[in-house]
DNA sequence: CATGAATGAGCATTCATTCAT
DNA sequence: TATGAATGAATGCTCATTCAT
């Protein structure tokens, strides 16, 4: 009795999560429209009824899946830029293998992909998503770019589109896993394209001290 | 007079072609799912069962549509890389630019979104795309990297992972007009990025000469 | 081009009949409510278009198919029994095997079935039948029985009834083939059912001279 | 209040027998392709969409219909002869009197006729009710009568031929007041047409004492 | 007159949402 | 509070009918 008891005050507390996990493994792989929330409610092991004591809507039920997807990223987003402090050539590739190291482990991809795909759909989506990440994350790395362009470490340039030189191919690597799979003879090893790239980048941005120049 | 005279047969000709330009409308805007046949017949200035005249089932219209758009921006796509035969220092600033142009006129980064968005759905889209858009690009700038290699232009490297990132930020840069529209403060602009990026790249990769010319 | 008009002009001619075989064969084949004209159309030979010039609606092209069925048996009903004059003994042999004849080679079984369908759906047709085939059938019948049994070929008894238990094998077997098909172990041949059965009846009906009541 | 608690719960149980009625009376009435779901809905007091909680298409619906129909009417026809072990004498006029019972109450011929209205479109549909009615129906009497044959009751004659001589004016009889209504002048009575026609029948079977007895 | 492209009312089916239990 | 049966608006698709050619 106790047991029981307990068990159903414990599910209580864990339900909203729960449906939250359900759901986004269906938005994510069906999207919004096709998911169909009987689906969501047999995968999070509830009634389709339950769906709607906990979340009103398909489509509120769908805002706190990003919203939670998005304050599940958001920490590890920050961290990786926010507490570094040193010169580009250490940060640049440190960054673009943490972006390399979230391939295989997190949901991250195909949170994107739903983000790009859904974003029409949901304008909101895609203004949260601009303010809370695309805007953290180049604002950080541009601020950044600036400071090193300051002490000339790299040459000039827009520190803004010198951020996308730096993410761009991993976000592009990111999704060619996404969407083709990893099984095409063209699909990128993720940490060996976040070393070389580094590598390029720094090359193509370090300002050398021309020997003759002193 | 002559005008409605060959309303009927002029239009029969047209016909497929207008409700595929109205359905790419309606699929790129709204997705596949959530695309009502009403409304592409409505945008195509037809009765509904018009479009079942011509296309048997709204998959096959979505079929349609994505084939026209791969058929319409192939040639483009193969033209760039296929004519060229001289340094990469001079292919890479042309390409960059070149897919800097396709952003303002024509609706390939919409397509793009959409191929990224309904692959998961219709997972033959992303083997078509694989195979005639991606393997094609990707192979024949790699080839021309690797040919770039032999001569000793460019320093050693994988070349996929090296056409990844000299196209990666275009892509990223596409897709960040299309989801996020251009009034973020950090939409990049295109024709600065393609240049910027490629002065980089070029840097980053080009074999110096050595220093004891100067 | 002579022969081209007159070509036309015999085709016109012919038309009506034309569609009205093809249809029937389609009614008869899927009944009306499943019968598409475009399937009548194109058995006809003719555009879909053509079908409204001579028959204003799919419901007056039945009609019309019924009424072409109606007449071109009716004659042969009428003259199997009317021209007959004779004993039942003699008729009824000739009468059941007629009808066992009807079976292999005319539609008449395929009508009767379709009527049998469409009647409910259609009560003019079961009006139009009852009383154009089968109060002039059973009619006939019926009379030919009373005037047998005024002169004392045949025992008392309802003569409509002695009728139907004349004919109703008939119909029965009819119908087993049409819905069953012919290879059934359970499958009536016709013309030996046509005899059995006529010896049956003929030896249930006909009065016997008792010898000793001589 | 006992009343209204139990609604929903009871009423699942109910819900599909309460449908298959439904169905049963709009097919019976419009045949399979005039009917409409909707109706069907009405008619047994629910929404549209329950229909398909119960019965995944139109086809299924309509197959759990033919098939309650054929169990309903089974068990009584198995009944009807099984447990008969007399003479042809006795069994013949009990059988046909019975069937005659069968026409006011039950909605035997309805079904009846609707099998021969759509057992083209769903040959399914004829090859059961053959091999579970027809060849039940028809194998079992045939059986009696060939036993009647070895005791020398009746003379010889195929007896599949002789089961549809005695069947079929019934068979006729029961259409014809489907079809034509009761109205009609020549609509048969049935109880008298059961009697006579085994009569009849009787006295065209039986193999007669011979003379020299008397 | 013949054609067949175009039409749109009509129907089967789906699925988010409600609510009696 | 949880359930899932019931609901009905919404949508893909069909096909008889119209009408410009």
């Amino acid at each position: 009795m106790t047991e029981i008891k307990l068990k159903w005050s414990r599910r209580k507390q864990e339900r909203p999560a729960e449906i939250i996990s359900a759901a986004m493994d269906e938005f994510v792989e069906k999207g919004f429209a096709a998911t169909k929330l009987t689906d969501v409610a047999k995968r999070a092991g509830v009634a389709k009824g339950t769906l709607f004591r906990y979340f009103e809507t398909k489509e509120q039920l769908f805002h706190a899946v990003v919203k939670h997807a998005l304050t599940a990223n958001l920490s590890a987003i920050e961290q990786a830029a926010v507490v570094f402090d040193g010169s580009l050539s250490e940060l640049i590739p440190m960054l673009l293998n943490r972006a390399a190291g979230r391939m295989g482990d997190s949901r991250f991809p195909a949170i994107l992909r739903m983000v790009l795909s859904e974003s029409r759909a949901f304008p909101n989506l895609a203004r949260i998503w601009h303010d809370e990440v695309i805007a953290r994350m180049l604002g950080k790395l541009s601020d950044l770019i600036k400071a090193a362009q300051a002490r000339e470490e790299v040459s000039v340039g827009d520190p803004n589109l010198l951020a996308i030189s730096i993410m761009g191919p991993m976000i592009m690597a990111l999704l060619f896993h996404e969407v083709f799979g990893s099984q095409s003879p063209y699909a990128p090893n993720l940490e060996k394209l976040a070393a070389q790239h580094a590598d390029i980048i720094l090359k193509g941005i370090t300002v050398k001290e021309s020997p003759q120049e002193v």
